[in-house]
RNA sequence: GUGGCUGUAGCUCAUCUGGUUAGAGCACCGGAUUGUGGUUCCGGGGGUAGCGGGUUCAAGUCCCGUCAGCCACCCCA
């Protein structure tokens, strides 16, 4: 024994595979509520895929070795160009736009810590094909419908919203040339996490002045109105704050709008995004972001592929697993047994087996000591405690000629818990004639997983 | 990759300033008990104190290294 995972791995044991399938299921649920169908690719790609859009520096944080037919291969850390190689292949088939998602495993090469592991699960869902902010609108809903389907309301989580081109347009408003936005792009990224003054310097460094500083500064606490207000007369502006009020109208009318806060710090990366982007945070700014996507426009075409537009985002499984947990939103859904089957005195093995059978076959998972010697001889009473401590959710004693004696486990309202059920129908084989058995069984299984008051 | 903190049973933790066979609760297993039932009682398995080295008559307890975890930075997913 003493073997572990390795570092920044994860075993997922049948409670945790349970809360793992609970979001996936969700992700699933929300996803096909637009419309979107699912997708998967290979988790080993050739690393030349993911070199060719960042760059060789990227190599230290990928999982990567040379495979026996000497080929340099990566796992993968992100689905976007896998997603845009199978976009890119069948780009003029595709019937626009193209709604598609998937839940891969990534994988990265890096120091794990809080949030932040090795291999992670992540909602991927991308729009292919369509440049209005309509769509924009609608990847966000989804992000947002996700985070309600979850029981995270407005209070709970938020998404913070800005627009490349928006920004862009201010910075050269403000007479900020292209060659600075990458160090101003910078500064707004960290304009939460670092002090003024510093940000002021390192604005001052890429040759700002002080009242092109102050400005970019202000990004930080500015609001949409606020903002409409202050460069609404621009003509270089004004035409990308008009488009920015469409897509919030777009997302009031979706009903998500109260999620939403403009935020022009929301940077994600120096890369690729070409328009609107936003991260998913809980409120209380306890995690890290929950969520992260926007508009990134030209990535196909530079990938060599089609030039469809292009907008997309990724939900990783944990830190939305770790905010979830800690805001008591994760109920266990490990899945129990209905019934544990006890056999009356005197009554033989394989009339319990025969017994289990019958009740499969409709569906029941059911299930028994399997020491048949203990099945056997072990009082009908400490085989119940059994069943309770194995979890199911009824105990299910089969008495001669086929009534059954069902007892209920989680009664909590003093009701009385034991029922009888004639199984002789449903033993026998007879379809017709067990249809009010089995709807009698769920009836009872049902009524015993209602909350009692 | 850099820095800081931590590392005793599956889990949560005890073990006074280094000193006999390292304990408890929960969990698990077994037995008894309980006539509507996960109670109660008894018993049991499980730890070379992350690993390696050093100091010492003696180390879980001090020192060094290493591995792992947590946190911050870096970077981003």
């Amino acid at each position: 024994m003493g073997q572990r995972a390795l570092p920044g791995f994860r075993d997922f044991y049948p409670a945790e595979f349970a809360d793992r399938a609970h979001l996936f299921a969700t992700f699933r649920r929300i996803a096909r509520r637009f419309g979107f169908v699912e997708y998967d690719g290979p988790p080993l790609e050739p690393l030349e895929l993911y070199t060719q859009k960042s760059g060789e520096e990227i190599v230290g944080q990928l999982y990567n070795f040379t495979d026996k037919g000497g080929r340099e291969v990566a796992l993968r850390p992100e689905m976007t160009p896998t997603v845009a190689r199978l976009v890119g292949a069948r780009a003029a088939a595709l019937p626009k736009p193209v709604r598609w998602f998937s839940i891969p495993q990534l994988f990265r090469y890096e120091r794990q810590q809080k949030g932040r592991l090795r291999e992670h699960f992540q909602l991927n869902v991308d729009i292919f094909g369509e440049s209005d902010s309509l769509a924009d609108a609608e990847l966000l809903a989804v992000a947002c419908e996700i985070m309600r389907a979850f029981d995270l309301g407005p209070d709970d989580v938020r998404a913070r919203v800005s627009d490349r081109r928006l920004l862009n347009a201010l910075l050269s408003h403000l007479g900020i040339t292209d060659a600075q936005a990458p160090a101003v792009y910078a500064v707004l990224d960290k304009l939460e996490r670092q002090p003024q003054e510093i940000s002021r310097e390192k604005l001052a460094l890429a040759g700002c002045s002080p009242e092109q500083a102050a400005a970019v500064l202000a990004f930080g606490t500015l609001d949409f109105d606020a903002a409409v207000v202050a460069y609404g007369q621009s003509p270089t502006v004004q035409p990308h704050l008009e488009r920015f009020a469409q897509y919030r109208a777009h997302l009031d009318a979706l009903g998500v709008l109260e999620y939403v806060h403009f935020d022009l710090s929301i940077v994600r990366g120096l890369a690729y995004y070409t328009g609107i982007v936003f991260e998913l945070f809980d409120a209380k700014g306890e995690f890290r972001a929950i969520c992260g996507g926007g508009r990134y426009d030209t990535l196909l075409s530079s990938l060599g592929g089609s030039d469809l537009p292009a907008l997309g985002f990724g939900m990783g499984d944990v830190v939305l697993g770790e905010l979830l947990r800690a805001r008591g939103k994760l109920a266990s859904t490990l899945a129990r047994p209905d019934f544990w089957l006890v056999p009356d005195d005197g009554a033989d093995v394989p009339a319990v087996l025969r017994a289990a059978r019958a009740l499969r076959r409709h569906e029941f998972s059911v299930v028994h000591a399997l020491d048949a010697d203990r099945l056997w001889n072990r009082k009908p009473r400490t085989q119940m405690q059994d069943a309770q401590r194995q979890g199911a959710r009824a105990g299910l004693r089969v008495l001669p000629g086929g009534v059954a004696e069902v007892i209920l486990f989680d009664r909590s309202d003093g009701d009385a818990a034991s029922r009888r059920v004639d199984l002789a129908a449903l033993l026998a084989g007879d379809a017709a004639a067990s249809v009010p058995v089995v709807a009698q069984l769920r009836d009872l299984l049902a009524a015993d997983a209602a909350p009692s008051s």
